[in-house]
DNA sequence: GATGAATGAGTCTTCATTCAT
DNA sequence: AATGAATGAAGACTCATTCAT
């Protein structure tokens, strides 16, 4: 069985990008057949329906994410580093790839279609690293689900910063460090 | 003279609690019609056409934000003021009005839309502040456009935890003044 | 009582314009009462409904053409003059007044859905003055509804031949004898 | 290889059929669709929109026809000769297909619709003609152009007689040698 | 005599999806 | 694995008309 996946990669290269481009509800599956420049009706070969079209693409994505962030965060000892770490990951995710990283941003709220269960790692992650550091005393104490929030918009907005400001493709990564240290101030990193 | 009707009125609000509920693109002008309870033709007395509809509504009350903001702003000297002046307008506007609040969130992205030539005032409000407070020595030199960026992330993530989390009607005003003294580190308020 | 039928006139005179553009079914009561630049629930004032505009429209217009050109025949005596008093009434008509004539064209067909009964007196007329010229032996013997129907296409097209054609506002009358004679070789006036 | 249907022809069919009876603006892709008794949507397999149906129909009908007057014509050394097949050949459409000769007629106007550039042959050929008797001194000098709406407004004029008048089903190529001998004298044919 | 608001039926068109081939 | 044809439901929007004022 050779590269028989070839199509569906495309599928998904082009629901990502047309998605992260107009939004899930704004595209319509001839706009993504036509991209892959298939039928329609091959797309369901490939999957069920549009539903499950966004859910498993976003779901791969990421649970992906998710794995490196977490790998990322417990290979380093302190916050400063692993704050350091997570922003540097979104970061490079962001030049490297555009489009997956705006449909994650975008497919956030899908999470109301999605199976009820599904427990969004991302945010807990974060979550429980700030609660950490306040056991070992690198943060004071404060309530580390509001922190995690507004970490997270710090990062998130930065990158909308980028796509959305003047020169086309302005790149993340040389803010990273900039963007981590902030998140530090938020959470109040002793030094 | 012609009955007046609060027809419009009661557009405007299905409108906003839809939108905010569900996205722009994924409600139908059916929607709205069923909502306040008249035919979808009668829309179209009140507005040209549902873009238009979600346009003048977000213009107008962004516009209404924008000059809050800047009132609250002029009105305080120090950066730390004029950032917790901020932070608080903005979290009475997400506690008195969710719906609304919610919907300037989403319709955002609605300015691809709109006229070209719109200004967005907000973000510019707070970037002038930061220059300004770089100027005065309050904060140290810094890339004010990128410093707006985390600061306004912080608040709308910080918006969008209590939206999410938990306890149905979690307010945000009584974070406000712990996301006020984030923000102020961010940019690295002296003291 | 004043000159209270000027709303009504204005009416009559965008309809026709109208109509004669782009045809019965194009224009809306809208496209009308924009026009006018009265609203649309004012078009009611005078007419029952869009039909009976249309229908009230035409059969004014209708009625006095077929009567001016009742007299202009009755006034002639030989064939050659009441064809030629018929062109030239006709040209007149349209040179002075293109809408009306136009609007006049396009709504023949309306007879469908006009009162049943209504006998189109135009073609009639024609035809009955090609059966006495038959009788006084101006012409010979022939099919006098299929003649009436030769000569008034000569008629109209010649009109449409104006309208379409490259200067803008060519006039019909200049042409009016030319046609005039064609029509007498249709039916093969002698001499 | 999917199913090869033969619904294309069918909605052509119906479509020259409605709209020869009731005029492009009067009918409805829903009148076409239920004629054919298939979803409205399955139109829109065959054509983009309501415009390009028309269009296209027309457009092949009209090529067709213009072709077929030019073969006729070619075939022929005199003027007489080629009125008369010109005449013929328009008969037999007439009698052969009304529904496809009336809604080539009424589809005249459509030429305001499409594209700018659409060079309408068929009064063309008719006026090439004309001018070459003129120059063969088969006919004396005249106003080509005037002439060939005259030819045209007789012989489509005819047609209608026909199509109103009282026999329901009146053939039209009875009458083609009376019609193309008044087209002869309109012209003033030298005998 | 005129108006703005309203409506129900209808306009053209697109949608996600299915199915025979 | 892939396709063109087809569909029912829904999309935005317009229509002719009515009515209270």
């Amino acid at each position: 069985m050779p590269r028989q996946t070839d199509t569906k990669e495309k599928i998904d290269r082009a629901a990502m990008r047309l998605i992260a481009a107009h939004g899930v509800d704004a595209i319509s599956m001839r706009d993504i057949a036509r991209e892959v420049d298939v039928s329609e009706a091959a797309l369901y070969r490939h999957f069920k329906n549009k539903e499950s079209l966004v859910w498993e693409l976003f779901r791969a994505n990421y649970e992906a994410l998710a794995e490196e962030l977490a790998a990322a965060q417990e290979a380093r000892q302190t916050l400063a580093d692993k704050l350091g770490a997570m922003v540097r990951v979104c970061s490079e995710l962001f030049d490297s790839d555009r489009d997956r990283f705006v449909f994650m941003l975008l497919a956030q709220h899908i999470q109301k279609i999605a199976p009820n269960d599904y427990v969004p790692a991302l945010p807990l992650l974060l979550e429980r690293a700030l609660e950490a550091a306040i056991v070992r005393d690198e943060i004071p104490p404060q309530d580390a689900s509001l922190s995690t929030s507004m970490v997270m918009g710090t990062v998130l907005q930065s990158a909308l910063h980028c796509l959305y400001h003047r020169p086309e493709a302005l790149k993340l990564t040389p803010f990273a460090p900039t963007i981590a240290d902030a998140c530090g101030r938020i959470v109040q990193l002793r030094q």
